[in-house]
DNA sequence: GCCGTTTTCGGCCCGACTGTTTTCAGTCG
């Protein structure tokens, strides 16, 4: 039983809850600890194994720790075994239907006996809906709009491809007039790995004009609301924005509320409500006097904190290290002098070790590990031991004629199935920098997934550990391994923890990093780059370190390169 | 259903937009 059933089990229950119109707090309670269940990095199997005291998560209780018990053991609990039999099991999937709440539903189920997608989608049709009190002929439309959503909708937008949307967008607002500033918040600013919508802070003196010029902007594909304050749109991609109208002396404060999240949101507001003040979206206030709301450092100085980057806004702890001076010093991009993952024309990447010198040199790096892969990727031409001692040879090479770059020969070799290396030892000794990834058996138990990475951790010849997870977002479950014992061995033998910066992996993620932080363990951020133009990927990499709490110390390949030089010398 | 530096009871974040109303409920973020 994973975590994520776990919570999917009490987001069920929650929707249930709801449409039975229960007390409010007991569906947030719900919904509350399923996202503090589906956060965990440990699985909660272990945590019960170990006789861990489960009311120690926040939002959890002895009601839920009981309920947790009970999912593990049976799949299910009490709770929604007997909600099951109140309502038809489909009901809570109409949900998900844009502008369909709770109340909204029930009474389609009360009222017309609709309790499914198919049933809602032919009483819209056959213009039932519109009989209903309160219901037109717009609700009607809107619900059958909402049912096409859900139905071709493939959830949510990797990150990414939403700063490809941000930057076209970007260059229709930049400098209109009309448009004296512009930013996007909530989770895009926040740099989540994937983002729902954009939501886009507009400051104007000229709302009609600000608002004509959105208008105008080509791939709208709908208009989905127009108010005073704000213009929500779709895209043709399907992207959802909304675009808030700002006044200046609020905009910090919108920044604030709009970048989110909601749960770092919430947790604010009480602390303004402690302090006898009321925070919103228009600032920080004491009765009717706004107090702070130009900017987000003053709201935060307000509420007597230092401004937290957005990418800690996740209700993981950041008030408490802000409330103590305990903030970390994020890693940013410039802090990196090279990059250790990068594949040439030896194998499956589309340019010479040469030329990727030359556009990490651009870069303003270092240094640059060239990482082919090693010959079980027989789709990619993977090298053999002969193979790759005439590759790293070539490399030096190249190498031999640079004085202030090192551009290392590596490898990416493979962790086979039962945790050997796919090349000699020996081979690899001979290597600056040694890769080991798991390409391979990717639903191996949890024990069989452990031992096979501490059989590598161990060998004695590897330097990092690649794309630890092995997922691909929205496409491949992530392995699954003690990552105690993992990250532990590592600390141990020196062995570092790749993230990926690979827009499609993202691995390590942001709450593993602090983990493997806390742990111990030392990371480095890598393109995995196949060509010239994937370099510059290294900032969603960043993103997810930032996310996990990561300082310039935490990651390797900050160091300069003398440092890096005496570090990986073998000996 | 959780939680506690006033509280073991009585709170639990707050405002805008839509559609259908004529003063508001429902939904969303």
């Amino acid at each position: 039983m994973e975590n994520a059933q776990v919570a999917a089990v009490f987001d069920r229950i929650a929707d249930i809850l709801d449409l039975l119109g229960e007390n409010p707090f007991r569906v947030r309670s719900y919904r509350t600890a399923a996202r503090t269940v589906g956060d965990l990095t440990e699985r909660l199997e272990d945590l019960v194994e170990e006789e861990k005291d489960l009311t120690d998560l926040p939002g959890i209780g002895a009601g839920f720790a009981e309920k947790i018990h009970d999912i593990l053991r049976t799949g299910t609990c009490e709770t929604l075994r007997d909600l099951r039999d109140r309502l038809p099991a489909g009901l809570p999937d109409l949900l998900a239907v844009p502008n369909l709440g709770p109340k909204k539903v029930k009474r389609l189920y009360d009222e017309l006996g609709i309790a499914g997608l198919d049933d809602l989608q032919a009483a819209a049709e056959d213009g039932r809906i519109r009989n209903l009190e309160g219901m037109g002929e717009k609700t009607e439309a809107n619900i059958l709009q909402g049912i096409r959503t859900v139905r071709t909708e493939a959830g949510r937008t990797r990150l990414k491809d939403a700063a490809d949307q941000v930057e076209a967008l970007g260059r229709h607002l930049d400098g209109a007039a009309g448009i004296d500033r512009w930013q996007v918040a909530g989770s895009f600013r926040r740099r989540r790995e994937t983002v729902g919508d954009l939501d886009v802070l507009v400051q104007t003196g000229d709302r009609d004009r600000a608002a004509e010029r959105i208008l105008a902007y080509k791939p709208i594909d709908d208009v989905m609301a127009q108010g005073k304050e704000k213009i929500s749109v779709r895209l043709a991609g399907g992207m959802q924005v909304d675009l808030r109208f700002i006044e200046p002396p609020a905009f910090g404060a919108a920044q604030m509320y709009f970048t989110g999240s909601k749960a770092h949101n919430i947790r604010l507001r009480k602390r303004a409500q402690g302090q006898g003040l009321k925070l919103n979206e228009y600032g920080l206030f004491k009765g009717k006097t706004r107090k702070a709301g130009e900017t987000e450092e003053e709201v935060y100085a307000a509420l007597d904190l230092p401004l937290i980057p957005p990418e800690l806004r996740e209700d993981r702890g950041e008030i408490d290290a802000a409330d103590h001076g305990r903030l970390p010093d994020l890693l940013t991009r410039d802090d990196l002098r090279g990059d250790l993952h990068v594949h040439s024309t030896a194998t499956d990447g589309a340019n010479s070790p040469e030329e990727l010198l030359h556009a990490a040199r651009q870069r303003g790096y270092d240094y640059l590990a060239v990482t082919d892969h090693s010959k079980a990727v027989s789709v990619a031409g993977g090298l053999d031991e002969e193979a790759l001692r005439r590759h790293a040879e070539a490399v030096r090479e190249v190498d031999a004629g640079e004085k202030r770059f090192w551009l290392l020969a590596g490898v990416e070799v493979d962790i086979m199935k039962d945790g050997r290396l796919d090349l000699a030892h020996d081979a690899l000794a001979d290597l600056d920098w040694v890769v080991a990834s798991v390409h391979s058996y990717f639903a191996q138990s949890e024990d069989e997934m452990t031992d096979r990475l501490l059989a590598a951790v161990e060998s004695g010849v590897i330097d990092c550990i690649g794309h630890p997870l092995g997922r691909m977002l929205g496409q491949r479950d992530p392995v699954r391994f003690d990552a105690d014992r993992v990250f532990e061995a590592c600390k141990d033998a020196g062995v570092c923890l790749e993230i990926n910066a690979h827009p499609e992996r993202l691995d390590l993620p942001d709450v593993w990093c602090k983990r493997a932080k806390e742990a111990g363990c030392t990371m480095v951020v890598s393109t995995d780059a196949h060509k010239i133009a994937d370099l510059d990927l290294i900032a969603h990499g960043v993103s997810v370190a930032r996310r996990g709490w990561l300082e310039a110390g935490d990651v390797l390949n900050t160091q300069a390169l003398t440092a890096l030089r005496k570090r990986l010398k073998h000996s």
